[in-house]
Parts: structure tokens; sequence; C-alpha cells
DNA sequence: AGGCAGGCTTTTA
DNA sequence: TAAAAGCCTGCC
């Protein structure tokens, strides 16, 4: 799917990547939440690495760490094995001419492949909120409870924190980072991890529909948070979360969802969700804005 | 029993 | 001031 092409030392080189792939679009798309703009590229924290990615021409990117570490964690990451083209191809728009603009218009976006524990809490503290003040909520749980990284260049940044960690904290240290009401919620998911009553080791081997039932048995998990966590933190790609957005785009192209063919996608309607997720948020925001 | 209204903290636009 | 990648509680 890609080849690689070293260009100079300490680590830096270029990955040649011919599927659908664009930074932009999966930056904006509201499953990942602690991408930075830097420069030209963006710094990604994962676990404890971080990684700088920027564009170097039309289906190049330069990456900062080895080529080892390149396919042992962000290949996965990224979930470059997978044809997001294949997927995309799926779609006629003779069936779903709104579907096949969405993607038309998405062409770039892939389901990241995260940790599901910072996605539980993630989308717990996401119930809500708009991306702008998700973002600001996740750093600073971050910043409270996370370990300290500094990476190679000398950037410090905090990797997201344990169960521990987050149960470990004040009250007003909790507090003060300003999650509202998602605050117990956040605190009880660490509570249920400790006890193990929340394992996504042992989740990950259950089917996508045994984990939805584990997952709401969380306090302030219901489903449209356990569909995220599935989608993109277990990478359920089947997994189809029903916010706000999706449940207006159901309701006025779908007829109230009878009409969207969820068959016919399987076992991808988590990839189509995404389409059509920035697909009408960005339409909503032009006619906003005009 | 399960569907529905009201409330919830804070930020954003 | 309304809305924001919702969920819990209480009521009927």
């Amino acid at each position: 799917m890609y080849n690689m092409k070293k260009v100079g030392m300490r680590g830096v080189f270029v990955i040649r990547i011919e599927d659908d792939f664009d930074l932009e679009k999966i930056a904006d798309s509201g499953q990942c939440f602690r991408w930075q703009r830097d420069g030209d590229g963006f710094r990604i924290p994962f676990r404890d690495s971080l990684l700088f990615i920027r564009k170097v021409g039309p289906q190049d990117y330069e990456v900062d760490c080895t080529e080892e570490e390149f396919d042992s964690i962000w290949r996965p990451y990224f979930d470059l094995v997978r044809s997001y083209r294949a997927i995309r191809g799926k779609i006629k728009k003779k069936d779903d001419p709104v579907l096949f603009e969405a993607a038309k218009l998405g062409q770039g976006i892939r389901i990241l492949k995260q940790d599901p524990w910072e996605m539980l809490i993630t989308f717990i503290i996401s119930q809500r909120k708009n991306i702008p003040a998700i973002r600001q909520a996740v750093e600073a749980v971050c910043r409270a409870a996370g370990k300290k990284k500094t990476a190679k260049d000398g950037t410090e940044w905090y990797m997201f924190p344990s169960a521990e960690e987050i149960a470990s904290l004040s009250d007003e240290a909790l507090a003060s980072c300003r999650l509202g009401y998602r605050d117990k919620y956040v605190r009880a998911a660490a509570e249920a991890a400790l006890r193990g009553e929340i394992d996504f080791r042992k989740l990950s081997a259950l089917s996508h529909e045994d984990c939805l039932v584990e997952l709401q048995k969380l306090y302030g998990v219901g489903i449209k948070v356990a569909q995220c966590v599935s989608l993109f933190g277990l990478h359920h790609l089947d997994a189809f979360p029903r916010d706000v957005w999706i449940l207006r785009v159901l309701d006025e192209v779908y007829d109230g969802g009878k009409n969207y063919r969820f068959d016919a996608y399987a076992p991808y309607n988590g990839v189509m969700q995404q389409y059509l997720f920035e697909y009408y948020r960005n339409k909503n925001a032009r006619e906003v804005s005009v």
C-alpha cells in the first residue's frame, strides 16, 4: 500500500501513501481531539509516542520516527493496511446520491485505531460540547493527570492519563478541568476500570453488540458514547454513532433512517457515518455563515 | 414497561 | 442567547 524511502538521518523519512489519506480532513473529522497543527504538519500523540507528520508531495509524507516505529505504531494507528478507496467504491451515485457526494467531499478520511481508554473518557467528555470545547477539556485532563514527556526535538507534551492517574486526582484537581457535570462520569469510569469492571482486552474479544452492552453499564455512557468507543477505540467499523448531526441527516434525507441502506454498507457503516457527519456538519456551518 | 420532559456545567459562536 | 459527537432521573 505504501513505499518508503529514507531521506536523511535521525529517523526522518518519507512514506508514500497511495490510498485515501488527508491529514486535514482526519484532523477535522471529530474522531481525534489532540492533534496539534505545527507549521505545515501535525503533531500526533498516541500512548507514549508523539509523531510529527507533514505532506511533502501528492502522496508523500515526511515523518520523524524510525521505519520500525512507523510500522509497529503508526501504520496500525492510521489503519494503512486497509483500502478506504475500496470502501468508498461501494457507494453508487444512483443508489444514494447524498452519501456519494458526502464521500466525494470526505475522500481522505480514515478511521483511526486510537486507544480505547482514551476514547472512552474523551467521548464521555464530548457530551453536549462542540469540538473546540472537547479539545480544551481533554487537554486539561492530560495536563492535570498525564505524564509529561519530552520529544526528541524538545517539544513537551502530556500523555493521556491512565485510569489510575485519573482516579488519583483530587476533586479539586478534576474540577479544575472544567468538565462540568461530566466529571463524576469520568471519575466513575476510572474507578470502574480499577475494579476491573471495564477491561478493553476482554472487550476486544466480544462482538460489536456485546461491546455496546458492556460499555453502557458504565455511569454516564449511553448508546452514542458506546458507539464512538466501539468505532474509534475498538475499530468496529460497522459501529454507527447517532449524534445530533447524524440524526438530522437521517431525518431530513432518509425519512428518519428508514431509507438508509445499512445492509448495503456493512461492515463499514462507521466509515459512511464519518462521511455523512463531516458533510452535514460542514454544510450546516456554510449555511449558517452565509 | 418504556417513552418522554427537564436538568445538567461550561464553552462557543 | 442558543446550541453543542448526551445521559440521568423522575414521572406517567
